[in-house]
DNA sequence: TCCCTCGACATACACATCGTATGTGAATTG
DNA sequence: CAATTCACATACGATGTGTATGTCGAGGGA
C-alpha cells in the first residue's frame, strides 16, 4: 500500500520545496517555471502535481515553511529580552530585518498575498502573526500596557513593519533608511504603551 | 504625420484603461486575458501593445490613474477637518475605507506590488503617499506634533492602514473588524503626537 | 493633384507554460 | 505468486504572451 520507498516520499517533497523556494525567490512566482524547478530537483512536474496539487499549492507549502521558520526566530528574539515590552520591540525589529531578506520579501510579502489572497485567510494562519499577537495579549494581561485589541494591534504593526522593510530594501542607503524606519516604528509602538 | 484620427488616440487609451481596470479588478492581473479585455473595449491586442508596451505597462497605467484618484479623495477629506491633526486621522480612516474597495485592493495593493515591485519604486511615486507625507511634514513644522521623519512615519502608517484594510475586507464581520482596526490605528497614531 | 511616408491599429505566428490524462514499474498484500 | 496500489514520468491539449508583419487612412512635398 506504499509507494516506491517509504522515506523517498518525504525526501521528494523536501527536494521540491527547496527548489521551489529558490526559484520563487530568484524569479518570482509568476516567472518561475515548474518544468525548470522540478528539473533542478532532478524530477518532473508529475511529482509536483502529485505532492502539491498545483502551483498555488506548492507556493502555499513553501510559505508555510518560511512562516514557521520566521515565527521560531521571532520567539527566540522575544524571549531573550529583559522586559516583555522590550521583547515586543525586539521582535518587530527582527521582523523588519527579516523582511529585508529577498526570499522572505519576494515569496511571503509580495507574491503570497497576490496569489493566495490576504494572509489572514491562509491556513497556516500566519504563525508569525500569531506569535506577536500572543505577546501583545500577555502584555495587556500583565497590565504592562493599557488594554488594546491584541489581534488588531499585531496586524497593524505587522503591516507597518512589512512596509518599512520594503522601503528599506528598495532604498539606496539601506542602513540609514533602516534607522529612520526603526525610529518611526518606535514612535508608533509607544502609542500602545501610553493611555 | 498623425494617425487615423487626432483625438481617436486618446479615446483608445481611455477605452483600454477602463476595460483593463475592470478586468484586473474582477479576475486579478494574472488571470486577466489581454485578448478578452481588448475585445471588451472593441479593439485588439495590437492597440494595447502599441499604446502601453506590454501587460505590465498597462497595469502601471491603471495604477497611476487609480492612485491619482485616491490622492485627490484624500486631499479633500483632509482639508475638510477642523484641525490638521484631525485631518491626518480622517485621511487615514478614508484610506482604510478606500482600500476596502475591491478595485483598489486587488489592483493597487495586491497585484501592483507583486508585479511591479515595491510601490516606493513606482514612477507615479505614490501620489497618495506623498499627500500624507506632506501633511505630516506640515504638522511637524507647525509644532503640532514632536519632530519625526515625515516620510518614515507616512510609510509606516500607510502599511498599517493597508493591512488593516485587507484584514477588514477578509473578515466575516467587516463593520466590527473595521472598528477594531480603527481603534488600534488611533492608538498607534497617537504615538506620533506624544513626546 | 499625386505620391510617398508614417503612424495607429489589426492579423498571424512562434514559443512558453499550466493542468490533466495516461502510462509504468516497484512494493505491498492476500 | 498474482493483483492492486502508489509514486512518479510522459504525452497531450488548451491558453496566453510577445513579436513580426500587414493594412489603411492621414498629412506633406513636388
Amino acid at each position: 500500500m506504499a509507494g516506491r520507498r517509504a522515506q523517498g516520499m518525504e525526501e521528494t517533497r523536501e527536494k521540491l520545496l527547496r527548489a521551489a523556494r529558490q526559484a520563487f525567490a530568484a524569479k518570482g512566482y509568476a516567472a518561475a517555471s515548474m518544468d525548470d524547478l522540478t528539473a533542478e530537483a532532478g524530477l518532473t512536474r508529475g511529482a509536483l502535481y502529485h505532492n502539491f496539487g498545483d502551483k498555488k499549492g506548492l507556493l502555499q507549502a513553501v510559505i508555510d515553511r518560511i512562516d514557521a521558520e520566521m515565527a521560531a526566530r521571532l520567539r527566540v528574539v522575544g524571549e531573550r529580552a529583559e522586559t516583555p515590552w522590550q521583547g515586543l520591540l525586539d521582535e518587530y525589529r527582527a521582523y523588519i530585518e527579516m523582511a529585508r531578506e529577498p526570499e522572505i520579501q519576494r515569496i511571503v510579502l509580495l507574491d503570497g498575498p497576490a496569489v493566495l489572497g490576504d494572509p489572514s485567510t491562509w491556513p497556516s494562519q500566519n504563525a508569525c502573526l500569531a506569535e506577536t499577537t500572543r505577546r501583545i495579549r500577555s502584555l495587556v494581561a500583565d497590565g504592562a500596557i493599557p488594554p488594546v485589541d491584541p489581534e488588531a494591534a499585531a496586524r497593524l504593526l505587522a503591516g507597518a513593519s512589512l512596509h518599512a522593510a520594503l522601503w528599506v530594501a528598495a532604498s539606496d542607503a539601506p542602513e540609514t533608511t533602516l534607522e529612520r524606519a526603526l525610529d518611526a516604528f518606535r514612535r508608533l509602538a509607544e502609542g500602545l504603551s501610553r493611555p
